[in-house]
DNA sequence: CTCAGAATCATCCGAAAGAGTGACGACTCG
DNA sequence: CGAGTCGTCACTCTTTCGGATGATTCTGAG
């Protein structure tokens, strides 16, 4: 509504300028092509500032600062365990490599070697139809596995 | 450097432009006040499509406060966005990475070489303060910047 | 125009990860 | 007892990652 007023606002002032340029004419102080430039070069400024106006108004909105608050405990999804047959200590390897831990890491905190967590986490990408880690966590994510 | 020659283009095509518009003019077919308006509807639509083109670019991003029940779709976290200095290449790779994709697949699904893709990474993990794509991933969970 | 930020690509090098195998002890179940 | 499962460890090889730099191009802002 209010960008109609401003519409008609704006061609009052266009032909109001269209009508004081004429008058210079028939005043016939400057030739015809004179004119002509003058309201090609206000008129092209006119459009300009217009569009500038009009356009300015597009924004891109980004939505800001919406803490999850906390989907309830985490629950370990039993039956996906079951189904694809991973063990307890592969569970406990899953969740460290999805707590972002190297393999040497894990193996530390575990007082295991790192082979031995290289061995686990290769069967639980077998199981989980991975090949690599980082889908792994995402697989594990999705079934419920890890929180 | 280009600009200024589209520049002069631009200014070359209203010349003719108006040139063209005169001779009509010149014609008489039509009476002074008519060439008038012709001469300002014409070169206020040039005008604005010159100030559209040039200012099209700009984009203002507006941050808006949304409150999202817990489970709702995933909202970006546009102020840790802001704090951590991520440019939206790099929110895009570290999506990717999220995803589970290697560097390699993530430069051919970005058009650009692994070389780069591994450029972005190094400098996400500094902003994330990380030092594996797995610790990424979880920092980037953490703060909402990835689903 | 100059400057800064962003995006792009490259090279070198060491560390980490993953694939493929083989093996051994402990425990359970039939 | 024998078979099966689990957890453990080792070794080799290839691929992928990550760190550290340097360079180029484009664009927006001052």
């Amino acid at each position: 509504m209010k960008r109609i007023l401003l519409a008609a606002a704006a061609g009052g002032v266009l032909i109001a300028a269209l009508k004081l340029i004429e008058y210079q004419h028939f005043v016939r102080a400057y030739p015809g092509e004179v004119y002509g430039g003058l309201v090609a070069v206000i008129f092209t400024a006119v459009g300009a500032a217009i569009a500038i106006a009009w356009v300015r108004r597009r924004e891109t909105v980004v939505v800001r600062e919406v803490r999850v608050p906390a989907g309830g405990p985490f629950v370990l999804n039993a039956g996906n365990l079951r189904e694809l047959g991973i063990t307890p200590r592969e569970l406990e390897i899953l969740g460290l490599i999805a707590d972002g831990l190297s393999n040497r890491e894990i193996g530390e905190r575990l007082f295991v070697s790192e082979n031995t967590v290289k061995t686990h986490s290769a069967r639980l990408f077998g199981k989980l139809s991975v090949g690599r880690r980082t889908q792994a966590v995402q697989a594990a994510r999705r079934l419920g596995l890890v929180p």
